[in-house]
DNA sequence: CGCATTTGACCGGCGC
DNA sequence: GCGCCGGTCAAATGCG
């Protein structure tokens, strides 16, 4: 684990803060994906049809990106690599999808629209800052949203199966 | 003994 | 200016 040289570099290196407006889209995302439905009663079902490349400006100060980008108007031009966020939905009796890599779960919050908690897991991997919300359908307890946040920069500990395929091209997608 | 998980509190931003 | 919401960290506990 990082040691605590100070929080406000860990806050603002790995993640400057999540804006309301993306809970807002996310909600809205997942109303797509429910209504998407199941059409074949496959085990798992991956959905990626959030915004790949999402200009989010990583300052050492968190500006609100919703203003900045609607008017189109940026003065940061450092160096950041974007924040890419792929959310899917899986079909899964149980929240923890492991998928190769080893994840430590650094919190848990309830969300008010649901009666489901959120959890936040971290990779444990050192200078893999890569983040995964894992949370629940209070409407359906089979659906299970994932939302990663970050790209590995580690080869994968264990290979469980073709889902690993899926998460590699995952990284690719959004790493353009 | 070491590590992962758990729970509560705190912080920061945004909205009203 | 205050309140609310979501996110993160930190310390303690449990398990392997």
């Amino acid at each position: 684990m990082e040691n605590h040289p100070a929080f406000s570099l860990a806050s603002s290196t790995t993640l400057g803060a999540a804006p309301s407006s993306n809970m807002a889209n996310s909600n809205a995302l997942n109303g797509v994906f429910y209504n998407s439905n199941v059409p074949h009663g496959f085990q798992r079902e991956i959905n990626f049809p959030l915004a790949p490349v999402k200009d989010r400006s990583l300052s050492k100060s968190v500006v609100p990106m919703e203003n900045e980008a609607k008017s189109g108007k940026e003065k940061c031009a450092e160096k950041k690599p974007r924040k890419p966020r792929i959310a899917f939905r899986t079909r899964s009796k149980v929240d923890i999808l492991d998928d190769g890599y080893r994840w430590r779960k650094y919190g848990q919050k309830a969300v008010k629209n649901q009666n489901f908690p959120r959890s936040y897991y971290r990779c444990t991997h050192e200078g893999c800052n890569v983040k995964k919300q894992v949370q629940r359908q209070s409407m359906d307890e089979g659906v299970v949203v994932t939302t990663y946040e970050g790209m590995h920069v580690h080869p994968v500990e264990k290979l469980s199966d073709n889902f690993e395929q899926i998460l590699n091209q995952m990284q690719i997608y959004p790493a353009f």
